[in-house]
DNA sequence: TTTT
DNA sequence: TTTT
């Protein structure tokens, strides 16, 4: 028995990178910012972000192309997955990502068409579970 | 305002690694497994294991050094952090981890002197959150 | 948007009962207990038990049914739920449960069959979430 | 070893009430409402509202004295409490809390010192935890 | 009513 | 490199 579970709420970096794969699956990655603010020995702020990279599939992936924004505030739970890789020198890297099980949007940046995609996105919220059974 | 939290209950693959900084900070890191069950699309039970690198700091590393073993199942709760170092070619490189705020011994691996063991764990139980107030 | 999530690890207090409604849906009800320790200002060591009453729906309550029992330990993933009755005397009155969307197993009090029922829980594992669709 | 974390983003009913104890230490509750919104079988769009009870201590009680206002968006971490009282017909009662461990604003209601009051948010919010050793 |  |  184990369990695997983030929750974050943070800020989009920059706007999502959505793509298909071959056989019409969506996939979404977000880099998402935390930050933690502290004093240090002398007293002084210091604020430490932290950027986490988001991976969504399917449903997810597609409410994160129509609705995701550089600059909202989401709310993640999932699960850490790191993947391995390699480098152009032939070298193993890995890189470590937060696979999405649900998202939540706690803010949206207002655009022209903000009233008409309010509704759209609360027409869309309880979809926004990713209760497929793949693992990934 | 942003929350940066990780929830994970798994098993400590090897023994522990602790140092010690030259200001008498302890150190610990962790090597845990979580692993997920999932049938695929020839209905073959497929088992993926995660593995998660865990760091503990002052009173978490020194609890973790005396009583945290290979095999042991653990409770860790924590937030990510991501930070980089240079590889011997010059290359920036990133490995996540999760730095703990709280830990819990779930099962023990049992040895000679179990029952003496199981006491200090007892007593030893209530410190075993990271009250310090550096965010590392 | 909101979030209500309870994450809770902790011991089977009694047998759990299970009833099925009339359209066949099963119903389980656990009760668990969590436990704290601490000491007091006089340095005595309390332990504090918390009881907590989860309700399991479905194929959960299915699962509770067939592998539960007083003195395991189970990892529940639920929310937060306060439902309101009235009373003998017509008075109002509440109660809060944590409905569950989530149960795994971490330890089974051993009886004969055991051996048996350990392949039995691992075959049913994959299936422990509650992904209906009905948020009660 | 035992589990016992609450987690909620949701809105403040009402303004929180706040009172001091005979040595002085703070206490702070806050009715707080999560929704969430689901089809029934008709198709029909339903939004479920919970209602919860928090209960903070000291610094965070201080803190939700001075900031915390109806209508504002919460971050909670905490714990299930459930305490016993006797009604005025002499019954054993129950009422079930989220004891705060941690309290974080996501929102705030615009008020006429609102550039000013910001200011003073982020002056606290390295505070924000409730770290002190008593165990509600 | 559980467990360590 | 763990565990069921």
């Amino acid at each position: 028995m184990s369990v695997n579970k983030v929750i974050l709420v943070g800020n989009v970096g920059i706007d999502p990178e959505v793509r298909y794969l071959e056989g019409g699956t969506a996939v979404a990655t977000v880099r998402l910012a935390t930050s933690e603010t502290y004093k240090n020995k002398n007293g002084e702020r210091i604020t430490q972000t932290e950027w986490h990279n988001i991976v969504l599939w399917r449903g997810l992936a597609e409410i994160t192309e129509k609705y995701v924004k550089k600059g909202m505030q989401l709310y993640i739970e999932g699960r850490l997955r790191t993947r391995s890789w390699d480098d152009k020198e032939g070298n193993k890297r890995y890189t470590t990502e937060i696979v999405a099980d649900s998202m939540k949007m706690l803010s949206r940046k207002d655009d022209n068409s903000s009233q008409q995609e309010e509704k759209k996105q609360q027409d869309i919220a309880p979809e926004l579970d990713d209760a497929d059974d793949l693992p990934f």
